[in-house]
RNA sequence: GCCGAGGUGGCGGAAUGGUAUACGCGCACGACUCAAAAUCGUGUGGGGAAACCCUUGAGGGUUCGACUCCCUCCCUCGGCACCA
């Protein structure tokens, strides 16, 4: 090609559709070659707007980079991309722009299909998903009804999370700091019957796996925290003079403080729990419930000030007989515990808050510095540990200590708690996977049903799903208690598998996170079960499994991270599904998964709503995908995010054009270096110049610097240095012709390759115009060799007292003597030193040398 | 409040405890041009004529030597948030 323009538009559309055509980035499921397989996944988008934006670029681009180099080291490497279409986010834009969910999707999905390959990434294409493909949420179903047959899924009315603005419910991950994690609007109570999956079976296991997977720390952390393991006793205190119950049963992690409880709180829903038994308390009581139940149903926000009453009833402290009055109080949450806290205001912020505002004795029980005369209450809770005072025989003794002695002499039970609750599956919105569910009355009347405890209830047969989402008109949610499919008698109306006769199907849909939680699993299968009556091949499974690489946002760390390791555990468990040979515990999806960092623009979150949402389509016809690609692997590490600002993206502009105006110096023609491609071995004919040697050792420092980078994720760095050793093929290139046997093709093809996962469309190109016919995507990433890298000389730092003085150019591997006698000759470093003596030296071989005077 | 990540030139960022500021952007000057853009070259942390001095959020510490390790504090971002 001679030095017309590079036009990338149409050279970027020529290489996907070639690399299409021959199938380049297809592995071989069956029998992977090479090196074995590799799964390179990354968190497949949701299709929520106007299209795919510059962050999801981003994603992809990153974790592409890493599987290109992977399938040139040998590796069959599987980059798997589909689309997780179902969902209130895509409901809602069919919504905004007045279109219909089932009609929206199909133009949605062509529009992603190609904005995702105008990105140039290895995209195995033909093992491409939708999860709202009838083919596909089957399986989605099938999944349910075998936690429903396994007791994993069940039906219970409870206190729930309600979206007044998506009008549907949410699982407890979905609401973030009180508000909705799709709109932001303040979350409401509502007592709801609901389908739930038994997440908090697998707590103690999602914890403990966490232990020995490698996964980016902090979405580790948030999982733990998320987690919430709490070991504590629960201990019951006696109350008379009470009707309804002749005790009052509390958690506490903190039983060495129980000398110091002063009083009891109970939650408002307790309270109503017994009202509705028959208790009678006083008026002042009784509004206090309602106002506080009011107050959560309405999603009202933490009271800045604690609120309260107290009631008639007294409880004995167990440990030392003191009769304490039982209060109620909104601060007391009624889904984690029992509802009712003992309540120890010295050694508990909350309970001291309390205490001040209602006058209410705080009794120092631990106290942090002991032994000391006397151990006054302070003016905020000790939460510390420390030494027992006012706890009778236990005085003394330090607070862990006491924690479980006193424990036991009360009769308290030790017990384990998590803050994890049960996974909340129904939603009631149009465009998700139907619940595949029967609820016949007859059945539930007589008692009869699939599962003992929900009579009446039956899951929908295999044979018959999937349970076929209907196209219907009135999709819009109303906002009752029922899905917009509760209008479609059509669809709801059907036969018992019970008895035959009528029954209701489940209008309610399934959380979309359930479809997200085993798209990994389909996508190897995706061809061989098509038509099959599995939802994936066990055979390719157990070859691919568990995921090698995955890769995605860390904002799903308690989200969809978490469903999917739990849904994994549980097929894992019902041997429903088997992966091959991993270091990770059993039914681990992904032994390694890393968080991508946060793109934003000019600071802040990209969000519709302020407006700074980059669209790549603009900067792919404007620059190319190449040029997007390498700015934004550039900006920052890739774990860390970036900042998007046009104005450096020149850079990478000026970067391609010098790559290119190198390699039209090339002679397209010649011998391939063999000797650098194969790693550099010399031959042994003729003795290298000196200017030989040093292409050659930057060459391989390059290689091993791009090589080591990419494993890391650092491809900002990479990027750096394939940028410095093209400024120094620059400067050599009109020596380009004594090169000798590192010819000028040989050392730009390795260039290329290096090149390569970050720009495939121009490597590819330039590789075809050395005269290559096969992909450059399938050729061996190149090798470098330690022995070549080593410098003969190099600068030996000398310091005086710390501080550097100068530095002299030494060979490698003298020992202290010589380099304290060469670098005393150096006129800089005589200056330095002065007169003064010289008390000790430092030295550290092939580095550094340090006088110390002082 | 708790947990996590971080704070380095005008900006994005780079540095196995060993030459702080690689690479890129921007800027300045020069070359090319009638001119501009583009391109190429040179320079570019601060102070100083220079020798040299100062500089990685602040302050202490460990060390021959600290951006890096330890302690105290400040700030920014992210997560959780009355979980007893």
């Amino acid at each position: 090609m001679s030095s017309e323009r590079y036009d990338f538009g149409e050279i970027e559309k020529k290489w996907q559709k070639v690399w299409q055509e021959n199938r380049t980035y297809e592995p071989d499921l069956d029998n992977p070659k090479g090196k074995g397989p590799f799964y390179n996944l990354m968190m497949f988008p949701y299709p929520s707007a106007e299209g795919l934006h510059v962050g999801n670029m981003y994603a992809f681009t990153g974790a592409d980079i890493y599987g290109r180099k992977k399938r040139m080291e040998g590796y069959d490497v599987f980059e798997p991309i589909g689309l997780d279409g179902f969902g209130i986010h895509s409901e809602n834009y069919a919504l905004k722009i007045g279109a219909h969910p089932m009609e929206q999707a199909k133009i949605s999905e062509a529009r992603f299909y190609d904005q995702l390959s105008a990105i140039g990434n290895g995209f195995a294409r033909e093992e491409r998903l939708e999860t709202y493909d009838p083919a596909y949420y089957r399986w989605t179903q099938w999944i349910f009804v075998q936690m429903w047959k396994h007791g994993l899924a069940y039906r219970k009315k409870q206190a729930v999370n309600w979206c007044p603005s998506c009008k549907t419910v949410l699982a407890d991950e979905q609401v973030i700091g009180g508000k909705c994690e799709r709109c932001g609007t303040a979350v409401e109570v509502k007592e709801l019957e609901q389908w739930f999956f038994r997440i908090t079976k697998y707590a103690e296991r999602l914890l403990d796996n966490l232990e020995k997977i490698d996964w980016s720390e902090r979405v580790k952390i948030a999982q733990k925290n998320w987690i919430g393991k709490s070991e504590g006793a629960s201990i019951k205190f006696p109350i008379s003079d009470f009707q309804f119950s002749d005790e009052i049963e509390v958690f506490t992690t903190r039983p060495d403080t129980l000398f110091g409880a002063t009083f009891i709180v109970v939650s408002p829903e307790l309270a109503k729990e017994w009202m509705e038994k028959g208790w009678q308390p006083s008026q002042t009581v009784a509004e206090y419930v309602d106002e506080a139940l009011a107050r959560r149903a309405e999603g009202e926000e933490k009271q800045k000030e604690k609120t309260g009453v107290a009631t008639e009833i007294f409880a004995a402290n167990p440990a030392n007989k003191e009769k304490i009055p039982v209060w109620i109080s909104d601060y007391v949450l009624a889904g984690y515990g029992t509802g009712a806290i003992m309540a120890v205001p010295a050694h508990d912020k909350r309970d001291y808050e309390f205490a001040q505002k209602f006058n209410l004795p705080v009794v120092m029980v631990v106290c942090p510095h002991y032994p000391a005369p006397t151990c006054p209450v302070l003016d905020e809770a000790y939460e510390g540990e420390g030494h027992l005072v006012g706890s009778g025989v236990f005085d003394g003794m330090k607070s862990e200590e006491a924690k479980w002695k006193i424990a036991e002499v009360v009769g308290g039970k030790r017990e384990t708690r998590f803050r994890l609750r049960d996974w909340l599956i129904s939603r009631q919105r149009y465009w998700g996977a139907p619940i595949p569910m029967i609820f016949c009355e007859a059945c539930a009347a007589a008692g009869k049903g699939e599962q003992s405890e929900m009579s009446g209830w039956y899951a929908v047969p295999e044979e018959e799903l999937p349970v076929k989402l209907p196209y219907i008109e009135k999709f819009r949610p109303e906002g009752g208690d029922e899905s917009p499919l509760g209008s479609a008698p059509e669809f709801y109306k059907t036969k018992c598998p019970g008895c035959g006769g009528d029954a209701r199907r489940e209008t309610d849909v399934s959380d979309t996170f359930l479809d997200s939680a085993w798209y990994y699993i389909r996508y190897p299968s995706t061809r061989a079960t098509r038509l099959g009556q599995a939802p994936w091949d066990p055979v390719v499974t157990k070859q691919w499994f568990p995921v090698h690489l995955y890769t995605g946002g860390a904002e799903h760390a308690v989200l969809h991270l978490l469903y999917v390791r739990f849904v994994a555990l549980a097929l894992h468990d019902l041997k429903l599904l088997a992966f091959g040979s991993s270091d990770a515990p059993g039914g681990e999806p992904f032994p390694k998964f890393r968080a991508h960092g946060l793109l934003i623009k000019e600071g802040a979150k990209m969000s519709k709503s302020k407006g700074n949402v980059v669209n790549p389509d603009e900067y792919i016809k404007k620059y190319g995908a190449d040029v997007l690609r390498m700015y934004l692997m550039f900006l920052a590490p890739f774990e860390q995010g970036g900042d998007f600002r046009d104005a450096s993206i020149q850079g990478i502009v000026r970067f391609v054009r010098r790559i290119r105006e190198l390699g039209l110096k090339i002679p397209p023609s010649g011998i391939t270096d063999r000797l650098v491609s194969v790693g550099g071995m010399r031959a042994g004919i003729e003795t290298p110049t000196l200017e030989k040697r040093n292409l050659e050792k930057t060459l391989h420092k390059t290689i091993r610097a791009v090589t080591n980078d990419i494993e890391n994720l650092h491809y900002n760095t990479a990027i750096s240095a394939l940028m410095v050793i093209l400024g120094y093929l620059e400067r050599e290139k009109d020596n380009l012709g004594a090169w000798g046997v590192f010819s000028p093709k040989g050392i730009f093809e390795t260039f290329i390759k290096l090149l390569a996962p970050f720009a495939p469309h121009l490597a590819e190109e330039l590789w075809h115009e050395l005269g290559h016919e096969d992909s450059i995507h399938r050729t061996p990433w190149p090798s470098y060799e330690e022995s070549l890298i080593a410098e003969d000389t190099f600068p030996l730092v000398v310091q005086v007292d710390g501080k550097h003085r100068a530095t002299v150019m030494t060979p490698r591997g003298i020992v202290k003597e010589q380099a304290e006698a060469l670098v005393r000759a150096d006129a800089k470093v005589i200056s330095a030193l002065g007169v003064g003596g010289v008390k000790k030296v430092v030295y550290v071989e092939d580095r550094l040398i340090n006088f110390v005077t002082k």
